[in-house]
Formats: structure tokens, C-alpha cells, sequence
DNA sequence: CCAACAAATCAAAACGTTTTGGATTGTGCG
DNA sequence: CGCACAATCCAAAACGTTTTGATTTGTTGG
């Protein structure tokens, strides 16, 4: 049993009794073409199921209609952050209007991330590539700066180049937490920050010591604690911090996993976030239910809203608008009462779902 | 500032005085070229991060050296399923030893599966292609099968030609599920079903009521709960069902966000599975720390390992090793303390990140 | 010294598409 | 009728790569 045959410009050109060039122009409404044949080669096309083959179209355009966004798999080694696919979601619907496809690469451990976007570039697998995890002196945004290929990182610089990014303001965000949790009498704060030296864990340290500083608190280096961000890792550094210091009452921790890592920590300890032993602060995208919501303030940031900026700005990279317009900085929102947020967002999207 | 000029093969001959042909070989170690010159051409590509375009590549060989998974996205809506980036991350890493690239195709909404499919290979997105979500008469399937378009689907189907494919034993974990809730004298056991018809709702209800059978419960057509496995819709069907019937004793859920919906549900109707008022079992990838983890028995099933599986028969598919070698059933692990596998599960990748 | 042969390199074709520049036909007008 | 011109269509080139077949150079044996 044969396989058909593959559909290409030469099968459906011989198949109409027109020549490529033709069959070419009629399928993209070229005007050099009779209305009659443009129908009717619209018509075998439909049928025929003829798709333009991405490498041709390709090397003779050179653009591959795709756009690349890099995954982080290291993170994955326990837990994901589900948060990642739903931005995965925003940026794929929102490139679908101008017919990009997603591809979404994933940066293993054995890969450097400069190496990924190179390989992007010089293999052409895509026309532009999206990023996070971003460090001040991004040597992946200034590859990309320096062989001009549109970029949007998802995090910001302190290059001298203007780019396109989309970013949280966690300066604001960690400056908010701490001088509330001050005025709920909190004393010993902690921060807890990521390593890898990405830029937002600045703007987080610099929230703090802003905070601290306006509220009068001293600042003090033992309540600072870096590790990675997966359950684990910040389970026992938060394990550490809290055997060494029992007067801290509260946490700030940086994304969804690291908050359930401290609260793992906190139960070890014998601290109960629900009795009020430990306040804790979480940043990061739509919540898991959590054993001890009670004592958590949450600040929220839709990634798949994210995910649409990120391509929105990616979209207009390609149409050539200048990178400086492509900037945002997104608030945080501040969820006090989880359990009540998570009523009204359900209730929303049940009417939603109701009305298609 | 203009940008470096990019690499190809006839700037990179240029540059060496050299044919393109030559070049070529060279990159490959061809016999017919000299020792001498094939370290001389390496030594330039690897100074000047020659890589061959891909989409050149493919034009000449007809392989893109990409591999498609088909990311469902509308289930994202609410939570993501942070299982399918650990799966990600498992394709990825298997194919990356035989250099090929995983490309992650969002199925949004707004595209039919088949389309999806159509459009990779039409297109020539990629050399194969894997997808989930299989039903029995999967037309993606049989539109593969047609057409020789190498696929593993994640899941069974029931067509007559064999084809590669990785699954869970659902029936298995389901029978034993509700063998051992009978045994601890549950008689109203409700089983909640994913809707779209997929095969493995299929292969739970058969478990289920095999497993009645055997042990001479009644089958009722009402403890059967059908919907989308999203959180809220699990949520919404359950508290239907724990309203209605307010026999129920236990649940056996689907998924993981499947099983946190029916937590909220639980507590919604104010039965705490911490007390016992309600057994919960969850089907799953790595689980999320969850309020009520006493109550809960937990069919665990790797999914990184599912990723390699799949991508290992992806890439046997494609060096040619028949179909019928490539089908794999995976059992599920039973957790009865999650607690403890989680402590477990900790100390172990500690160990493992001690020695790199 | 020349034929025969191996070693090393190269020119050209092909893949599927778009586009440039022609070619062919049909029509209107002087 | 003959010419211009529009309306259609087509051949060929180009993109970057691999591979087939040919060509050049160097070496060996008679």
C-alpha cells in the first residue's frame, strides 16, 4: 500500500495543467492572474490538502515564519513551573494572528544558553527568539544585538542598546511586601532570591533595602538567602535559615516552587503559617491550592498575559518597529485573601465558558 | 553598525579558497578530501560558528531533524499541567543525543487536532510527530498511518495497523484503586472520567467495573462523573455529584488537577478528607504538595521517563525498526504515603546534585 | 617518456518556493 | 489590416545544502 503522494507547487501545477509560477501567484491572489484560475487552483489546492513547504518557502523569502522561545529544563528536574506553559499559550495565540508558529526549545543542562540562541541564529530554526532568566550583561541580548536579530527577553538589562522586553516590576512588588508586613510589626524579614544572578533578583534585593531603608529597619545580611528556585533546593535553604535564626517571622519568597519549599521548611520546623507562626509572601503566576493559605499574600502576574506581550512585541520587532516602544514593565497584583480570589476567578471563568 | 555578515557554506569556501563542495565533505570528514584541509575547514567553521542552515539542509536531504509534540493549550486556561514540561524535558533531552531538535506545537483552541498534524507534515514542520489526548479511532493516527508519517501518540488506539505508542496501564491502576477502597469497606466509590474521548477513559471505566465485578458491588451509571479535567470544571462536577449523593465515600480522579478540584469541591461540602470523610485518588506526574495529602493514595507515574520512552521510539521509528517493537505500556507506582515519598524522593535528588 | 591510476578538488544539479523578466494571446483602436 | 496594449501565463534564477559526475594534479609502472 502506497503512500499518496506528497502535494507540492509541480504535482498541483501538472495536476491544473499550469505552470508553477501560476499556480504560485494564484494561490496568493496575484493579480496577474484570471479570477477564474485563482478559483479553480484554490479549489485543487483545498482538496488536494497543498500546504507550502516551510523550507522552500524559507530559503527563497528567508523567513521561516517561526518563533523560538527557550525553555529552561534544568528547572524541571522535580517540580515544573506549570506558570511556563501558559505563557507558552499567550505567546502561541497571539503569534497565530499573523500565521507564526511557536517552537519551543528546551535548554538543557548540557547546553549554555549563549549556545542555544546561536544556534538559533546561524541555523535559521526561527526569525526571532524570546527568552527569560535575564542577567544584566545578557550575553545572549548582546549576540543578538550585535548580529541584529529580534529579541524579546523576558526580564531586563542594563545594556546601553535599547531591546524589547517585557518585565515585573518586583522592585515595587517586594518594596509593597515589606513595608506591609512592617506595619503588621514584622522585624526580621527575610528575603529569598534566586541565583543565577538574573537581573529581577536585583531589583528584588534593591525593593528590600528600599523598603527597609524608608521604614527605618536595619538591614541585615543573614536574612538574605539565595538558592535555586525549585522545591527542593529552597526547602533546606529556607530549613537552613530558620534553625539559624528563630526570630525571623516572615518570608518573602521569589516564585511559586520556592513558596512551596519554605512552607515544606516551615512545617519541618515546627512553624505554622496557619497559626500565624510564619508569615509568608509568594510571587508568581496562577496559584496551586496550598496546604496553609491563610498566612500567605500572594502577588499575582497572568503569565499568559505575559506570553501575549512577549509576542505582541516580537510581532512588531518583525514589522520593524524601533525596540524602544517595546518595553513594559508590568505590576504585580496583591492577593490578600487566596481562597476568595480563587471564587471569583472561578465564578469568571464559568461565565465565560458559558457564553463561547 | 552594520551586522557581522552571516555563515554559509559558499562565504565560508571563499574565506578558504576552497570549493563549496570541498567544504562540505570536509564538515562531514569525507574520505576524498585531504587530512590537512579537513582540519583547516573545521578549524574555520568552528572560529567563525559556521553551522548549516537548516532549512538548506532539508531542502537537499529531506530531513528538518525536528521532532513535533503537539501541546494541547486550552487546557492551560486555569492551571497548567506542569507534568507535560517534565514529559518536554524528557523528549528533549533523548533526542538531543541524535541531534534532533524538539519543536512544541500549541494546540490552541481555535485549530482542529488533525489540522495540527496536517500542517506539520504537509508543511514539512518535522520529521515525525508526537501527540496525547488519543481517542480509538484517532483520525490524527490514521491520517499518519496513511500518508507514513512517523508519530508515537501518547496513549492507545484501537486501529487494525499497528503503530508506536507509549501508555499508562489505566485499567491496572484504577482496578486496583477500587479493590483495595473496598477493601477498606468503601461501597459508593465515584469515578471521574476526562471528556473527549480519549482512550484511557476507556480503559479506566473498564477497570472500574471489572473491578466491581470482582468484588460483587453494584455497577451505578450515576457514580460515573464525566468533564474537562481543568480545576474548576472537576471542581463544578464534583460538587455536583458529592450534592447529589451524599453516599459517596471515595473518588477516584484523573489527573492531578483533576484531584485538586475535588478537594475543593470536598471542602466546599464541608467534608475534609483529613478526617476521613472522603477518600481522594489521583492519578498523575509529580504531585504538587496538596492541603490534604492524609487522605489521599496516589498513582504516580514519571512523566520525564514517559518523555524519553516517547522520543526513544520516535527515534527508532525513524532509523527504520518496525512499529509493532514500539509499544509500551507503563505501570503506574502506587503512593500510599505521600509525605514519605516526598522526603524520599528529596533526599535522593540531594544525593544526586551532590555528585555532578 | 607515456600511459594508467589514485588523490584531491571542483562544477553543476537538485530539493520547493517566490519573483523577475519574457512570452503569448486576445482586444481595442486608428 | 496592423499596431499598441492589456491580460494571462510561463521559463528561469535564486536561496543553502548535499551529491553525482567530471576535472585537475601527482604518482607509479612499464
Amino acid at each position: 500500500m502506497p503512500s499518496p503522494p506528497r502535494i507540492n507547487l509541480k504535482t498541483l501545477a501538472e495536476h491544473l495543467g499550469l505552470s508553477i509560477t501560476t499556480v504560485s501567484r494564484a494561490l496568493k491572489d496575484g493579480p496577474e492572474v484570471k479570477p477564474d484560475t485563482v478559483a479553480r487552483v484554490k479549489q485543487a489546492a483545498a482538496t488536494l490538502g497543498y500546504l507550502p513547504d516551510a523550507g522552500g518557502v524559507y530559503l527563497r523569502t528567508g523567513r521561516t515564519m517561526k518563533i523560538c522561545s527557550v525553555f529552561f529544563a534544568p528547572e524541571v528536574a522535580d517540580y515544573g513551573d506549570a506558570g511556563f506553559l501558559a505563557q507558552v499559550e499567550g505567546v502561541s495565540r497571539t503569534l497565530e494572528t499573523d500565521s507564526y508558529n511557536l517552537i519551543v526549545l528546551a535548554q538543557t543542562a548540557s547546553q549554555s544558553p549563549l549556545e542555544t540562541v546561536r544556534r538559533v541564529f546561524q541555523q535559521r530554526l526561527a526569525d526571532g527568539i524570546i527568552f527569560s532568566r535575564t542577567t544584566p550583561m545578557d550575553e545572549r541580548a548582546r549576540f543578538c544585538l550585535e548580529f541584529k536579530f529580534p529579541f524579546v527577553s523576558f526580564g531586563r538589562t542594563e545594556l546601553h542598546s535599547p531591546h524589547a522586553f517585557v518585565d515585573h516590576d518586583d522592585e515595587g512588588g517586594v518594596y509593597d511586601a515589606v513595608t506591609r508586613l512592617a506595619a503588621e510589626g514584622h522585624k526580621r524579614i527575610a528575603l529569598f532570591n534566586p541565583t543565577g544572578g538574573m537581573t529581577y533578583a536585583g531589583f528584588r534585593l534593591r525593593g528590600y533595602q528600599r523598603a527597609l531603608a524608608d521604614l527605618g529597619l536595619p538591614w541585615d545580611r543573614s536574612l538574605l538567602v539565595t538558592s535555586p528556585l525549585s522545591v527542593w533546593a529552597s526547602q533546606a535553604a529556607m530549613g537552613d535559615l530558620l534553625a539559624r535564626d528563630t526570630g525571623v517571622t516572615a518570608i518573602v519568597c521569589a516564585n511559586q516552587l520556592s513558596m512551596f519549599g519554605a512552607m515544606d521548611a516551615a512545617q519541618e520546623q515546627g512553624r505554622d503559617p496557619a497559626q500565624g507562626d510564619l508569615r509568608i509572601i509568594g510571587f508568581g503566576g496562577m496559584p496551586f491550592r496550598m496546604p496553609f493559605e491563610q498566612g500567605v499574600t500572594y502577588y499575582y502576574q497572568p503569565q499568559r498575559r505575559d506570553g501575549e506581550e512577549l509576542a505582541r512585541h516580537m510581532l512588531a520587532l518583525l514589522q520593524g518597529e524601533p525596540a524602544e516602544s517595546l518595553q513594559t514593565v508590568l505590576p504585580y497584583q496583591r492577593i490578600d485573601d487566596l481562597q476568595r480570589f480563587r471564587t471569583d476567578l472561578r465564578t469568571q471563568a464559568m461565565a465565560e465558558a458559558r457564553r463561547p
